[in-house]
DNA sequence: GCCGTTTTCGGCCCGACTGTTTTCAGTCG
């Protein structure tokens, strides 16, 4: 088995959240008491919110927290002890599996759906996007070409990115199966290869090489439902929800280095290596092939164009950043907006985890859906900062904010404002909808504000989930570097923009860049290792990282406006 | 289903934007 079973694992109050969200988008496809539904949502909500984990509380404390009455604290109860809801089983028992697919199709909701469903009998995302190309949703009230047109893209846009899973979701699971391989078999090789190893944003297969037989590798998925797939040399696992896993099997220890090495580079890389160097008779480990040839080791992560192979044969490879030379948490949110902890408890948790400072960012006030915050909460939140920082030091909390750029590219306070504080990051966060032209006009306005420092998310993307704003990144990397504001490299598994096939250009031009975990808890700040990883697939080095700067840098940059 | 009283049932419900309408419903962040 497992150690920390992944799907028999206690529910966070994130998944408890999903659930409820769930069922109320369920009731409002089948029309039914639509108070009661928003009670559902409004309760997924506020768990949201909730920093302490609901599967410890008991039905009187539970009942206490906001939006949550005797029937959804029995809920909460049962989802924790039998990882079901009832309430919710019942309605995906009466609704076609993929109508609550269609509920991934951005610009439709529930009430869209329903009429898709009763008026039109359509039963999947396949079916939909048939009746888009017959031009047949026009006819329907509410919906126009437009509407249609747009739920097209989106059906496209899922499927290309269907079977794909984030590089952070594959994680989790890449260390249970390490974790149970190094308890089972101490004796045998084994490593994940592939994409995961290249540290790739998004994967559609999680693959491995290893000296285990087949009997083996299925004793780690023992207790898990699977589908298999196996050839003479693979072993494929699919499990739902994760792309398959391909277990590459090795016959001896020098096979295995070869295998791996082949595995874990782009095709163009593998191709180029061949062309002009060879593979040793018995490599002892991956570290040979490279002495064998003369050439500095490549890490995996930099295996993707056969280009990396010159600097290489000349061991002038950058030296890449690592998750240890992250010096301090830079955009971070509290409860004074949308996070799920307190300034207090933010601040002590970087303090603890050994960083030098945390720079605060909370969403503005354009962003009311975030609670963002009004120019008298700004003076209040800098007000704890100072109080904080005397307790703390010689940690420090810098005061910044998350500024939305508006619709026309101006920031989301007035001058005076935006003086008070430390730093200004800003971020688009609605009107996601633009056109190159309109994107890049309001981006570069903001830009060239005196008081935005950083550029916080630049293409606004989430990856598998929604393409970003369209913008010509060398103009904007271009711009940057003019006006002195740093790039962000958001480190959210979802995220990881700006994307790390721009970070060479970035540094060719000068750009200094910053890794930030846009921290919404204690745990969010964690995330800053997904960044460090993708930014090393663009040669990033802690030197030309914003986040890398220790306080007297950090203290220094802040002071020094640009 | 939750909440808060007009104490036992009636109101609940962020607000901008989009695409559809011709005054507004649905969706989203």
């Amino acid at each position: 088995m497992i150690p920390g079973k992944l799907y028999l694992c206690l529910m966070t109050n994130h998944d408890i959240a999903d659930h409820f969200e769930l069922l109320s988008k369920l009731m409002d496809i089948h029309g039914d008491d639509s108070f009661r539904a928003k009670s559902y949502a409004s309760a997924a909500f506020r768990i949201e919110k909730v920093p302490e984990p609901l599967a410890e509380l008991n039905v009187e404390q539970l009942k206490a927290l906001p939006a949550i009455g005797p029937s959804l604290a029995k809920k909460i109860e049962e989802l924790n002890a039998s990882g079901k809801l009832s309430a919710l089983e019942d309605y995906l028992e009466k609704t076609p599996k993929g109508v609550v697919e269609m509920l991934n199709i951005k610009g439709i909701g529930p009430k869209k759906i329903a009429l898709l469903w009763q008026d039109l009998g359509i039963e999947s995302i396949g079916e939909l996007e048939y009746a888009c190309q017959e031009n047949r949703l026009v006819t329907l009230k509410g919906f126009g070409a437009k509407t249609q047109a747009s739920i097209l893209a989106s059906i496209q846009f899922i499927k290309a990115n269907s079977g794909f899973c984030l590089y952070a979701e594959a994680d989790l699971m890449v260390r249970q199966v390490l974790q149970f391989f190094t308890t089972n078999f101490p004796g045998a090789q084994y490593s994940p290869a592939g994409a995961f190893r290249m540290q790739r944003n998004v994967l559609d297969s999680i693959d491995w090489i290893c000296t285990l037989n087949k009997e083996e590798i299925i004793a780690a998925f023992a207790h898990l439902p699977f589908e298999l797939n196996e050839s003479e040399t693979k072993l494929g696992i699919k499990l739902e929800g994760l792309p398959p896993m391909n277990f590459f099997l090795a016959g001896s220890t020098s096979a295995f280095f070869i295998q791996l090495f082949k595995h874990s580079a782009s095709a163009d890389f593998i191709q180029a290596f061949e062309t002009g160097y060879s593979y040793p008779e018995n490599p002892g480990s991956e570290q040979d092939i490279f002495n064998h040839n003369q050439l500095a080791y490549i890490t995996p992560a930099l295996r993707e164009s056969p280009a990396v192979l010159k600097p290489s044969a000349a061991n002038t490879l950058p030296e890449l950043i690592q998750p240890e030379d992250i010096k301090g948490i830079i955009h971070s949110h509290s409860t004074y907006s949308d996070g799920q902890h307190s300034l207090e408890q933010m601040a002590k948790a970087a303090k603890e985890k050994g960083y030098e400072y945390l720079v605060i960012s909370d969403h503005s006030q354009a962003a009311f859906y975030a609670n963002g915050l009004s120019p008298e909460r700004i003076m209040q939140q800098h007000a704890e900062i100072e109080k904080l920082n005397q307790q703390l030091a010689p940690f420090k909390i810098f005061k910044s904010i998350e500024a939305d750029i508006l619709n026309d590219g101006r920031l989301d306070y007035e001058d005076g404002v935006l003086s008070s504080f430390d730093l200004v990051i800003a971020s688009v966060h609605s009107n996601l909808k633009m056109t190159e032209e309109k994107a890049m006009q309001r981006i570069l306005t903001a830009i060239q504000h005196p008081a935005t420092r950083i550029l916080g998310h630049p293409t606004g993307r989430l990856l598998l989930s929604r393409a970003g704003y369209p913008v010509d990144h060398k103009t904007l990397i271009d711009a940057c570097v003019a006006h002195k504001v740093v790039i962000e490299i958001n480190a959210h598994p979802r995220r990881l923009d700006l994307d790390w096939t721009w970070i060479e250009y970035a540094i060719s031009q000068g750009a200094l860049l910053s890794i930030n975990p846009d921290a919404h808890s204690i745990d969010g700040m964690d995330l800053v290792k997904y960044g460090v990883l993708s930014a090393q697939k663009g040669g990033l080095t802690k030197e030309r990282n914003l986040s890398s700067f220790n306080l007297a840098a950090m203290e220094a940059f802040v002071a020094n406006k640009k």
